[in-house]
DNA sequence: CAGAATCCTTTACGATACTG
DNA sequence: CAGTATCGTAAAGGATTCTG
């Protein structure tokens, strides 16, 4: 069970993958890599998105630990969130993944072009 | 613009997670990297997968360049799937994320028991 | 400032049945 | 066998407003 890396069966690939399956999940997680972040400075560096969707998105990644959320007491209210252990574990790879898109981001860009005039050509 | 690795700002971020930000889309990549597949092969090897769905999936990878379709004439029917060179890039990273929920999968487990027991007991 | 509440829209997902 | 069509449900995303 911990040595069959080569090949995973069945739907334990899917719980896995779960944990980046939404729009927003892996850029928090990239955009934590930063260090504790306050939610205010989180939407300001990831931009787009809205106080209820991080909220959320931050609430399921706490959910599966990843994340941890650490209020101090006062006015006005200061929170901050930090990647747990797991989360920094995890953080690796999606920082790779994100470097490589970058890297590569034209040529993503030119398949959506070819599958956008495929589809009208012929259509 | 290609060596800022260190910091993304904004919401380039998004769309380059954008790729893996479906329920699918990582465990058909990664169900992939047994080369050449078709997609009886693919709904056998990840489970509880339904032939529209994956349909779907595919078509999503296919439009963003990650993978490519090739159809053989003749009847039945023959089609096989491969990743791109830009999916193999990309597979390294779905990969070594998959290997290391499958390693820490336990932690994942723990914190969600942790988050159902504090969402019943101050509730 | 954090985030809960509300309302609306979109879309992925899922099951099923059907066509070439 | 590959893929489409149809139907229904559930959930995420988005905009906005409000409260401690």
């Amino acid at each position: 069970m911990a040595a069959d890396h080569g090949f995973i069966a069945d739907c334990r690939a899917r719980l896995a993958f779960d944990l980046l399956a939404n729009t927003w999940n892996a850029v928090v997680v990239w955009a934590l890599r930063a260090g504790p972040s306050r939610p205010g400075e989180l939407r300001e560096r990831i931009g787009g998105i809205s106080p209820k969707v991080l909220t959320g998105t931050l609430r399921r990644l706490r959910f599966n630990g990843l994340v941890e959320r650490r209020a101090y007491a006062g006015s006005p209210p200061r929170v901050e969130y930090t990647l747990t252990g797991l989360g920094l574990t995890l953080l690796e790879p999606v920082e790779a993944f994100g470097v490589r898109v970058f890297e590569h981001g034209e040529d993503v860009m030119a398949a959506r072009e070819r599958a956008e005039a495929a589809e009208h050509a012929p259509g």
